[in-house]
Formats: structure tokens, sequence, C-alpha cells
DNA sequence: ACTCTATAGGTCAAAGAAAGTCAGAGAGCT
DNA sequence: AGCTCTCTGACTTTCTTTGACCTATAGAGT
């Protein structure tokens, strides 16, 4: 069994408990493996990524830690939908203010929330110098990175 | 847990029943802590500067003290003067995180939205190959953008 | 009033404590 | 062999804590 899997599969008995979050410090975790601390890294960006439905956090310093938090859940189907697959590379505006005036209409965002997300990808907002081309990235991105938000927050 | 954070939730305690200030010595607070006085400047400095939300005063020499005073102002007091003042050409990820944690301990904003918000301007969101002098630039007009919808929707 | 001194608090740099990054070595497949 | 996934170690970045030195103020003594 790799060294990757063992710590994988750890941290999600670590987790299994309907609490979905943990926190843990990196070099124990790594000293209690025999690994280098850096491998935690590995593990968490190969197995825990947002792709795969996860968010992590963490603080660097005394005391610092790193927690995990999993977001796929049942009710998330549609959220998930979008950050996987609709969503690509790119998006423009036209594109980001229907998606969000859809997720409206379906009562997975309120009102206010779909005027904050429309504010954030606007025109006005993205109006620094930067190529087209990259604007439409960074709209892919930042709904992605809100999208994952929500869907954190509706697993319950 | 972190010194800081002890000393952090200790003044916060001796604040809460809502005098919304508090007067206390830095070298007894330092004693009661058994850490360095210098310690308490740390505190005061990376959690109570006025981007958390707090002013502080102080007076050296015989019955010299510190005084923290939580800063009260309307909901769109406050988003003005972000717009119009403290946000102005850049903002850090670590500054917004910081103003939006205060809307959030506010009211102004709920804790969706503001993890909404600090979603939007996340560095997984901007991961985009971009200058940060750019990203500095991007955060500071999406935080403009997104606070002047909360004072447009507030107005009402 | 004026000076002196004890008593506060302020600043800053350096040490300590974690976590992050990335290039390259190793291991397993096809 | 060549490709991809793992793993490590050196170096970086961030946050915390301390200690040495600096500055301001009140009050006592003249």
């Amino acid at each position: 069994m790799r060294l990757s899997d063992s710590i994988e599969s750890f941290i999600k008995t670590l987790m299994s408990d309907e609490s979905a979050e943990v926190e843990l410090k990196r070099n124990e975790l790594a000293e209690y493996f025999g690994c280098a601390p850096s491998q935690i890294n590995y593990v968490l960006a190969t197995r825990f990524s947002p792709d795969h439905g996860y968010l992590t956090e963490s603080r660097r310093g005394g005391g610092g830690y790193i927690r995990i938090v999993r977001v796929v859940q049942s009710g998330s189907q549609r959220l998930m939908y979008l950050v996987n697959e609709r969503i690509g590379d790119s998006l423009s505006e036209e594109e980001c203010i229907r998606l969000i005036a859809q997720l409206k209409d379906q009562k997975i965002i309120t009102a206010d929330e779909a005027s904050l997300m429309a504010a954030s990808v606007s025109a006005r907002a993205l109006g620094v110098p930067v190529p087209d081309s990259l604007k439409g990235a960074l709209r892919a991105r930042m709904m992605k990175s809100m999208l994952m938000t929500i869907a954190a927050r509706n697993r319950s």
C-alpha cells in the first residue's frame, strides 16, 4: 500500500464521524507516518483538492494547523455539476449573470447573495488592465471558488 | 492554544458586557499571562487594529494604561468609510479577510455572505497568471463593487 | 517652578515554530 | 525505455514570542 493512500484513509477515518471536518498538525502527522512533512502537502494536493470535494485552510507559525473540510454531500449535486463540468476555464460576464440568476431561481442562494456574486464578477470589479482572456479565466475561478463555499455550507 | 489567542479572548470577555471599552495595565496583563510585556502590543497590533474594529489609546509613566474601544458605526457609515477611505487601490488577501470578518461581526453582512466574499477574493479564485500588483488592484475593485451593492440594498 | 527619578508603555530586531514550494530522485507500469 | 505518480530535502514564507533599548509621565523633593 502506498504511503499516500495510508495517509489519505487515515485522514478520512478521522473525518468519518459525520463531523466532515478535521484539524491536524502537519509535522505531527508526518512524524506519525515517518515521512517528510511535505508529503502531507502532496496528499492534500492530490486527494483533498476542491475537485475532490474538499476545502483546506491552514496557518503557519507557532500553533499552526491544517484544516480540511468535506464539501460534497447529497444536496449539492447541482453545484458540483457546475464546478466540475459546466464551468470550464473561462466565463463571460453574461454567462456568470445567467448562472447566478438560475441559482437564485432555484433558491440555492438568496437574492442578496446573487447580487453580491454578480458584483464580484462585474466589469466594474474587473476593470483593471488585464487581457480579456484572463478576465474570463478569472471569472471561472471566482465562480468555482464561491460555489464551493456555498456547497460547503449547504452540507447538513 | 496560542498565547496570543488566549490574551485576545481574555480581553474580549472583559469587554463583552456591552461596555465596549476596557482599560488595562500592560505589565499586569503580561504578568498574569507570564509573558513579555511587548507580547501585549503584538496582540493589540494583530487583533485589535482599526481594521478589526477597535481603537486603542494609551499613556506611559506612572498610572499608565492601555484603553481599547470597540468602534460602533452604522452599517452604511462603515461601508462608506471602507469604500471611500480605507480601501485604496490595492488590498492583500489578508486585509480583505479581516475587513470581511469585521463586517460580519458588526452584523452588516451574514456569515454566508462573508464566506462568499472571502471566496471571491481568495488566492484560489485569483490563481491566474497575473502580477501580484494587479491582483491587489483587482481585490480592491471587487471589494468596492460588492460593498456598494450591499450599501445599495441596505438603503430600503 | 524645576529637576530627578521611578514607573509605565513603545519599538524593533532576532529567535522560534509551523506550514508551503519546488525541483529532482525513486518506483511502477506499459 | 518512457511516463506518471510518489516521496524527500533544501529553501521560503508566515506567524509568534522574547528581550534589549527607547520614550513619556506623574510625583517627590528642592
